[in-house]
DNA sequence: AACCTGACTCGCC
DNA sequence: AGGCGAGCCAGGT
């Protein structure tokens, strides 16, 4: 079990609706180092479709701007139509959809 | 096989 | 308050 597949797990645990920062999916995965690593993993993303990268954003809130698939405001986009609210074209309402706990990855 | 380069986050000036 | 460096991994050159 890589790291990568770890992240991609952890990824898969954010409930529809919700969103996780890099930080809170990098401790799922076991070290909350990984923050930076978790982008490079969602970059890589082997299996779209499959592993909702749209719900990842910074520990503010923002959408992360290097967001491969249709730019950022395809992400947001997304989102929206999981009922997230926005403060602005590229902040989630932290305080309303950050998920409170991501459980573990094994 | 070494080196570079990325979707980040936190602590220390 | 804001900038800087470090920690961390995989894939391409």
């Amino acid at each position: 079990m890589t790291v990568f597949e770890r992240i991609y797990e952890a990824v898969q645990m954010i409930p529809a609706g919700s969103v996780a920062t890099y930080g809170q999916v990098a401790e799922a995965a076991g070290n909350r180092r990984l923050a930076r690593v978790v982008g490079y993993a969602l970059h890589a993303n082997p299996r779209p479709g499959q592993i909702p990268c749209h719900r990842v954003v910074k520990k503010d809130g923002e959408v992360s701007r290097a967001f491969a698939f249709g730019g950022a405001a395809r992400q947001a986009a997304l989102l929206r139509a999981e009922g997230v609210e926005f403060l602005d074209e590229t902040h989630v309402r932290m305080d309303l959809h950050r998920v409170s706990f991501l459980p573990m990855v094994h």
